[in-house]
RNA sequence: CUGUGGUGAAG
């Protein structure tokens, strides 16, 4: 256990062959140091090593869990390896009782989203029991990066309706898809709705996002409005 | 409450 917790500290910081040194020494190697160790090279953007670490799992006798796989389905997805990251979800899906955990299908999600498969996303979230602020950030992402703005809108608005919370990445989905459509005062106007009406505490960095887009699109001027307008020192 | 997992593109 405190083993782990190494392997895991060095994964993070990087010092992934430590980290394997590590591992290889240990009298009984569990799925919890192999966990830590893919999402160390995930982190670090190794994700063909994870890969290589997954598929050696079973080898060495260990059956990959439910963290194996939230981490491994985001490897797929980085690497582009859409049949690779339907093969694993196949698994899952024969698993049963993994199908339902929100942190490996928001994984899924967003898998499926950067492959721009919709349809298979949209499948995994309906079969989720419940959802939080990630699932449903991944949903919007991939409506988003499919070209679905109006949907990215109806979804955001049926969200805020059911009492979600939207965070600063929802704000960047949503803003970015209002003034792809062009809809630069829908954007400004939720902006303004969500800043007063919703709770949430507005910081320096919602109103970075939405100069960022602003001036992105040539709006210089109603960029520099905002900066005027906003309740901080400019930085 | 022994340790490990998830949320787009651009910059």
């Amino acid at each position: 256990v405190i083993a782990n917790s190494l392997v895991d500290m060095l994964a993070k910081c990087g010092m992934l062959s430590e980290a394997r040194e590590v591992v290889k020494g240990l009298p009984v190697q569990d799925v919890v140091s192999w966990n830590s160790l893919i999402a160390g090279y995930i982190k670090h953007e190794l994700f063909d090593e994870a890969l290589r670490c997954f598929e050696q799992m079973p080898v060495i006798g260990l059956t990959p869990d439910v963290f194996t796989f939230a981490s491994i389905i985001k490897a797929c997805g980085s690497l582009g390896a859409s049949c690779k990251g339907q093969e694993i979800h196949a698994d899952i899906a024969r698993n049963g009782p993994l199908e339902t955990d929100m942190v490996l299908g928001t994984s899924l999600i967003g898998m499926y989203a950067t492959f721009g498969m919709l349809k298979e996303a949209q499948e995994v979230f309906d079969e989720l029991p419940g959802w939080d602020m990630a699932t449903l950030n991944a949903l919007l992402a991939g409506y988003s990066q499919s070209g679905k703005d109006e949907l990215v809108v109806n979804t955001f608005v049926k969200l805020i309706d059911e009492n979600y919370k939207p965070d600063l990445l929802t704000f960047k989905i949503l803003l970015d898809a209002c003034i792809h459509m062009g809809l630069l005062d829908e954007g400004q106007r939720y902006f303004e709705t969500m800043n007063t009406t919703i709770a949430t505490n507005f910081t320096v960095e919602h109103y970075t996002c939405l100069i960022d887009l602003f001036g992105r699109a040539g709006h210089l001027h109603r960029a520099v409005l905002l900066i005027m307008e906003m309740p901080f020192h400019a930085n």
